[in-house]
DNA sequence: AATAATTTTTAGACAAGTCTAAAAATTATT
DNA sequence: AATAATTTTTAGACTTGTCTAAAAATTATT
């Protein structure tokens, strides 16, 4: 049996190790976790012991095949009940990350097989993040950062890094979404803040803003 | 804040407390919830400080408004995940009940309404069981034990008192669901068995199943 | 290479929920 | 009304996951 709680330090693992293949250290996984370092390297020896990755002492953790089947099983369930969750109970894409943080610990593999095909197998998630199939499998996208974009291009938005309300809905706000399509008109080199043209208005985003949002070329 | 323990107490002392209203004790909590006595004396103090309930050493405990609402809910979002289960992810009545025990604690307000709606509005869960509104209402059934039912007499079976996947494979196994008509032939005193006739064909269930089978006058 | 700063681990404690064994109260039986 | 049986509570211990404070190891700086 795993815990909910081994999930959410398996997940983060995932997350902050490049989908499980670097190490990730002690202080990295308490900040995710909102938890102290001592915590993590007390769970962290638990999560050894269960063989979900490797540990060794002060040389930080990295993920197992074992772990990585857990990691990319709860993704899959977080992607899907967020898709339900705008597709078919008028949520916005601004508030189903929390909800969806409690239904991806619900364990039935039927639920989430059924869940999968009543959706219709969707590739992606509200967010633009892609959805792993039964098997785990899923293409990572080629996205890039707006704060990596190229002054002059045109690019599609079709992701965002941070999933918090607060930077939803700011995007919101802007008229930013997933499909919007973004110009390049300068970057500051001053302040790292990038001026974009949507449409026919241009706006200045901050660096913060612009490393979040993932483009990808008309 | 209210923790997933609480409020599977909570929701134990009311089916035990016949909605709310009666005094449960100890004991019977403790079957119910697979622990012990001991335990649940423990649990009971705390939900009597937290305000959920009315506590007298060695006199039981009786759930106050507070209580009932809380269950009220919970039975609210047990039985629309039930809906949702069968209606949109084909499940069986036998494969939802467990599944629920763990979506019932899911914590959105909006969550539950949007589903209710998707669901249009549901008044009754896969076993019979009705589904209360967004304002805790809903209406008390009236049903009558196979094993109080009438010689000679039609009914309809409404419902059913225990949910385990045994008992409700057992029905199907033999053809009883939600809907079907069935006539009281004959009440065996000597182990209150009940011969029935569906349709067509006649059968004897043992006082067990007659039990927790609940039927309606046609 | 020595010292300082940072990161990680250990040690010991705490809260939630559970358990066993024993004591206390209630209820049933004589 | 006294005794026996049953139910409930208490006392103390254990597990999971967390914390603070201090010690140990690693990494950075001089
Ligand atoms: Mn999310
Ligand atoms: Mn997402
Ligand atoms: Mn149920
Ligand atoms: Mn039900």
């Amino acid at each position: 049996m795993i815990t909910l709680t081994e999930e959410n330090y398996i997940k983060a693992i995932y997350h902050l190790g490049n989908y499980g293949k670097d190490i990730v250290n002690t202080n990295a996984i308490a900040d995710a976790l909102n938890t102290k370092a001592s915590s993590v390297t007390d769970m962290v020896k638990k999560l050894a012991d269960k063989d979900y990755l490797n540990y060794k002492k002060y040389q930080g953790v990295k993920l197992k095949k074992s772990g990585i089947n857990v990691a990319v099983n709860i993704v899959r369930k977080h992607r899907l009940w967020e898709v339900f969750l705008v597709e078919k109970l008028n949520f916005t894409w601004d508030e189903v990350h929390e909800v969806a943080e409690h239904l991806e610990h619900i364990k039935s593999e039927k639920l989430v097989n059924e869940l999968d095909a009543f959706l219709e197998f969707p590739t992606h998630d509200p967010h633009g993040d892609p959805i792993p199939d039964k098997d785990g499998k899923f293409n990572k996208i080629e996205k890039i950062a707006l704060s990596h974009a190229t002054v002059g291009m045109v690019y599609k938005c079709i992701g965002v890094e941070d999933s918090s309300t607060n930077f939803l809905q700011y995007l919101d706000s802007n008229s930013i979404g997933l499909g919007t399509t973004i110009e390049i008109i300068h970057k500051e080199l001053f302040d790292n803040s990038v001026k974009i043209k949507l449409n026919t208005t241009e706006m200045v985003v901050s660096q913060n803003v612009a490393k979040n949002l993932y483009l990808k070329v008309l």
